[in-house]
DNA sequence: TTTTAGCACTCCTGGGATGAGAGTGCTAAT
DNA sequence: ATTAGCACTCTCATCCCAGGAGTGCTAAAA
């Protein structure tokens, strides 16, 4: 379905003006503001047939109009400007990207503080999932006299340390068990290593068996840990300056359902290519706790693996902008972990 | 100042009502609800000598009391009884702490998690200065072929990486330095060791400066870390349920105070003694955010840096149980953190 | 002297009623 | 096909009023 021309306009200027202001829009405040060059009445009757045919809302029967999903969605997809970000958000998003002196945490966090204070809506990071990982290489470091530091790196550039006991061993055994380890566990996927780790013990027969029991469990852990381990999220403040939020009960049922398996579970089931970010329109996602927000998100790859980065707004939120700043975010966020 | 026996009896009956409805209350109500053995009419005399005492107050003419700030001081000081935790509330802490296989900071972030939820209020930890912490040892770690990965246990038990630039290194050569950088600036403050590291680098004329130079600059970078970095947050969307924050603009100006520096200053500026939480009650603390909120925080020690743990809920918040759970933490963390 | 019952009074709260304002839909004129 | 004009609808803020909860005061009872 397509709409002629000045449909189209008005349609455009009745989304962008919502947008901006968050009220129902009338043909009066879109004759004067938008130079559509013709009268509010033409603009009345354009607007009557634009809500039959679904593209647009009345709230009540004597109120201007509103976009509708429908409406929203048409707008997205054919009518929306692409556009540019501002030079200091650009500034501001490279300036993150280039001082590497991080672990990759720290990098998906402050993307997520940068991109919510931009645009002042709920940003989230779904992080790679380390199941789908391999590690890179795994050490033994002594902490105290008994206790010792597992430290695994993973081939996206996670980190990952935890205590185990390990009493009375001297620094070279520390370094044998390291290397055995590595040697062996390496580039097994980490989903995996819990019975190469058995394997290893039954070969080895070896007194680092305790050890090996708890670097596998370690691991284990790892890679069973549920996906909210990996969910960054920032920007609640933010979304409480949007009108849509002043009740707070809305508010209290959206921060539980962005907790929830269900929202993540949501974006993971659509696959999509990174650079083409995935939009869904309030009652598109089928996450009820969400259905009068949108969601614009993205996605990332590190190694082999691929995380989520994403917007949640209201479902007046500046679809071009968001947009524009989670490519961008895709792009960087996949050159810095590879 | 002290109260006769009967009006200590009113006070007590006023609060506790209070903190369970957060409605004004009447003197019939607690001629109904509590035991004192007078009628409507006592109550509303020693209710209006209260009054003009300062342990109460009136929202207007002709309502039921609150209690004012001095009221709830009284009552804390000197009214509230001891409370013990449930069986279930201990066993859920108890689990915490008991499986170790966690680095410090899942500890403490579990832990705001777990009392956020068993109080509805919102909890928070500022974690031991590193500052004010020694570092145990320093590791270099081969991560890819131009990175090394630098690793830092703290005595605390922290636990910091981040990725350098290390070209061409063997792993011996790694070792080599490893050990050289822990020998050297190992059991210094690491407010300190940007300068000592100087030293060593003069000292060794090596060819390792570079290495040694990204060392440092990460050490520096932690100990001159603001304290905001330090401090992990939980429960906001449970202080939602409060009826005081029914308004949402009390939310956000609530986030926003946390999050600045004003109020960690004041948490910081307190002394105290671990056993011992300091209460304060809405106006009490200088910071205008939290004015009328109240604030029930210990501390705890970790190794010989120090870090706080405490709860921030509306004024008419169960003090009772509030301590009991600060106590029991502060306990616990200290144990376990050292 | 202390406690209590009685009662007038105050103030908040919630439910209509009202009027202004914004916007529409329809009709008739351009 | 477009536009001006106008009656109509609906929301929102305000005001008013009655109901209810609670107080303070006075006078009687213990």
């Amino acid at each position: 379905m397509t709409l002629d021309d000045r449909k189209a306009r008005v349609l455009r200027a009745v989304v962008e003006e919502h947008i901006e202001t968050g009220l129902p829009v009338g043909s009066r405040t879109i004759a004067k503001r938008y130079a559509l060059g013709v009268s509010p009445a033409t603009i009345r009757n354009e607007m009557a047939e634009l809500e039959e045919t679904g593209y647009l809302d009345k709230p009540h029967t004597s109120s201007g109009r509103i976009p509708s999903d429908r409406g929203y969605r048409f707008y997205v997809d054919e009518l929306m400007p692409q556009v540019r970000l501002h030079d200091d958000e650009v500034y501001a998003l490279e300036s993150l990207f280039r001082s590497r002196a991080k672990d990759v945490v720290s990098l998906l966090k402050e993307t997520v503080k940068v991109i919510s204070d931009a645009t002042n809506y709920l940003a989230f990071v779904l992080g790679p999932d380390s199941g789908e990982v391999t590690f890179n290489s795994i050490h033994l470091l002594p902490a105290s006299s008994r206790k010792a530091l597992l430290v695994i790196i993973t081939d996206v550039g996670y980190v990952e340390t935890c205590l185990i006991d390990a009493p009375d061993m001297t620094i070279d055994e520390m370094r044998y068990v390291s290397d055995m380890l590595t040697r062996n566990l390496g580039s097994v996927r980490l989903d995996k290593v819990a019975d190469r780790a058995q394997a290893l013990i039954r070969e080895e027969a070896s007194r680092y068996a305790e050890i090996i029991d708890q670097a596998a469990a370690f691991l284990r852990g790892l890679a069973t840990e549920p996906d909210e381990e990996r969910l960054f999220v920032g920007g609640t403040a933010n979304l409480l300056s949007q009108p849509e939020f002043r009740d707070v009960g809305r508010v209290k049922e959206l921060l539980s359902a962005i907790e929830s398996e269900g929202l993540i579970q949501y974006i993971l089931s659509n696959d999509h290519r990174e650079g083409d970010p995935i939009i869904r329109i309030g009652a598109e996602s089928p996450v009820g706790a969400i259905r009068d927000l949108s969601l614009v998100y993205g996605r990332f790859t590190a190694g082999n693996a691929e995380g989520r980065i994403g917007l949640l707004g209201p479902r007046r939120m500046d679809y071009a902008r968001s947009v524009a700043i989670i490519k961008f975010c895709e792009r960087r966020l996949s050159e810095s972990l590879s």
